[in-house]
DNA sequence: CTGAATGCAAAGCCTTTGCATACGG
DNA sequence: CCGTATGCAAAGGCTTTGCATTCAG
């Protein structure tokens, strides 16, 4: 892959963060750094790191897909009233399903998602 | 709830369903059974249902929102390849995180999505 | 009757794409 | 140099929404 401008300052403001910024967010602090990136070419590269596995493109929950400069498979906590994202600071070991069950000789599993969702501090301390 | 003819139809047509359609495609079958409805009265219905609790609406993987007739917590299993989406056969125990992890002091877990990916049937067959 | 539900069409949000230009290796 | 990457703007999915009308209770 070529290494741009682009895609470097994209990448290294993507792993500035600890929450899982989406596209557009991720888009307006580029602009900070390069004024006149386009929100294309945030979008191609953010899609092209995630398929060489730089980083992860989180399609689960809420309508906005996420990015997460972390491509190693870990659990999330999605708030359901303020729509963030956050890693779980511990680790979870996801099930692996009996690899002899019949159902799976015709199919292949690659991998699995797991995200909990509740409430995060912010909208706990907001609710009454 | 009041009970309208068009929300009896489309909670029939989806409990008809094995796989968990997108709202168009459900849209297109409850046509044949009233021509007239309209895909915003799909939309409208299904996001009703599925905040009662009568249905469940999928929100991972892949950028169409899918339903099922299915409200209780159970997993998927999604085809990275056609998108198709069906239950997994057995179960499966979502792992509980500690309840007394300092993290989950300030912050309320509500339920958790557990969905695993990979090649269906179908799409195994078409590989080289 | 009265508020909730519908059909229709327009608008909205997020994302992708076509094309001419710029640039990295 | 050549082909990939960019900026720009337009188009594309899918979903939501405003409004007048219809309908269920």
């Amino acid at each position: 892959m070529r290494e741009t401008k682009q895609r470097r300052i994209i990448l290294e403001e993507l792993k500035k963060h600890m929450d899982h910024p989406g596209a557009d967010e991720l888009y307006h602090e580029v602009r900070k750094v390069l004024p006149r990136i386009s929100l294309g070419t945030v979008y191609r590269n953010l899609d092209l790191l995630s398929e060489c596995g730089v980083i992860r493109k989180l399609e689960y929950g809420s309508g906005q897909k996420r990015f997460d400069p972390n491509p190693q498979p870990h659990c999330h906590f999605r708030c359901v009233k303020c729509g963030s994202v956050k890693d779980l600071p511990f680790e979870i070991e996801v099930p692996e399903p009996d690899k002899n069950h019949p159902w799976l000789k015709t199919r292949k599993i690659l991998g699995a998602n797991l995200e909990y969702y509740g409430l995060c501090t912010e909208c706990m301390a907001g609710e009454h």
